[in-house]
DNA sequence: TCCATGATAATTGTCCGACAATCCGACAAT
DNA sequence: ATTGTCGGATTGTCGGACAATTATCATGGA
């Protein structure tokens, strides 16, 4: 019948007003904030209190330190960081491999036509480096697996939308250990992925949207059908990847 | 030539170890976490340094508090709060208007053609629910605006893909903010949407994929049109959205 | 027996003060 | 110009403290 009245506690909303600051532009990227004891000053709250709100923005990316720094500065999230609370989440609501693939399935095409509108010169140089990395991989699946991933990640920085790069990363990192059981599994998968690899970078160079889209739906369902080549289950939670 | 030799502060030490035993479903969902005493006890911290710790698991999402109740349960994170991560890092990498509808048109034809794959009777019903509260909603752009998200996310719940419903809550709490613009000033905005709602439910309920997809390109794209007709720029910044 | 009530213990939110480690900037010495 | 040294500033961590709130439980009444 009634909703609690409720308060926050002073480190949420300490926590707020930094955070909203942040957003705002107020405080700018990279600017250093007020050391711990002036907030905890300026906010009338003790120290400690500050510095749960500080563990909060710091999880979330908005602040960091500099190498080797000590002073907090405003930083904007990595894309690894959205990965990582992505991946997390993800790997807790139970989604199996057969989700990211259709995942991978609606979004990658949509990533490599935008890459091939945009056609940047330095985007074909660096999709030409990840292939020439995945070919060049011989036995080690590790490299191999960092080398596919790279291509995707060019796509998706050459697409030159923000939304797409970090669309594209916590996919990448559910991606990658099941790849690897794939490329060390079914011998003719090497050679699918540097042809898909191949057949994407021209259509990428040629500003073909339409083939580079088509060529990736087929480069994702390859990865789907070696999945099951290789005996192993659709139906699998995905781990936490790396992050 | 060297990497900097570093070592992790005791509170992140003590998240990581939390936090993997969260992943690791050791502590599953519901678990109550012991008292941040007792945590101090075992870790051989303060309880100062614990409680920064959980100030950045619960920033994650990972542990959270029942309704008035004292003690941290594990919890998963919701979508809203995977989104919100996402939404702020967005805001932060200067997403455009333009660069959400780019992502929509890519990702949402593949959710509504899975969700037609799916075709669950309970998903139909809400997407009528969510329709006819969209033509329900009269002059009030808001109710509208709610309307329109609610749909989307009745398409992704229906997917039946985790991977969906969490790509698709960020995106939907970027999107509204344009959308409430062109609701106001454009008239034959409503009278789109309600019809392209009309079409995609239909091909929900007869299990057309492909039609789904093709009515939700369009609708997307309507989007788009609609912000170009009402004037407003397409390249302007995304805002924080709510969250 | 089962439920409401009140007393008691446990737990969190917040504060204070303290100290070692270490980073920063300045300054001197080679 | 590079290196050595020093004092101040800042963080990481600690210990203890207390009020407010919540959980637990015994008790008495229906």
């Amino acid at each position: 019948m009634f909703e609690p009245v409720g308060q926050s506690p002073a480190y949420r909303r300490v926590c707020e007003v930094i955070r909203g600051r942040i957003l705002s532009r107020d405080l700018p990227e990279g600017a250093v904030l007020p050391t711990e004891t002036e907030l905890a000053r300026q906010f009338e709250v003790n120290r400690s209190t500050v510095r749960e709100a500080l563990r909060q923005l710091q999880s979330n990316g908005l602040v960091g330190r500099r190498r080797g720094g000590k002073r907090l500065v405003v930083t904007r999230p990595t894309k690894e960081a959205v990965a990582g609370g992505f991946s997390q989440a993800l790997a807790l609501h139970e989604a199996r491999v057969m989700d990211v693939c259709e995942a991978l399935l609606a979004v990658e095409p949509g990533i490599a036509a935008a890459a091939a509108r945009q056609r940047g010169d330095a985007t074909v140089q660096r999709l030409r480096a990840a292939a020439q990395r995945f070919t060049g991989a011989g036995g080690d699946s590790a490299e191999a697996v960092g080398a596919v991933a790279e291509f995707f990640d060019a796509l998706a920085a050459g697409s030159g939308n923000p939304v797409f790069v970090l669309l594209n990363e916590p996919l990448m990192g559910l991606l990658q250990p099941g790849l690897a059981d794939i490329i060390d599994r079914v011998p003719q998968a090497r050679r699918r992925i540097g042809m898909a690899q191949q057949q994407i970078l021209q259509a990428v160079a040629a500003a073909d949207a339409d083939a580079a889209a088509a060529w990736m739906s087929r480069h994702v369902q390859d990865f789907r059908r070696g999945y099951e080549v290789a005996g192993l289950p659709l139906a699998a939670a995905v781990g936490h990847g790396p992050g």
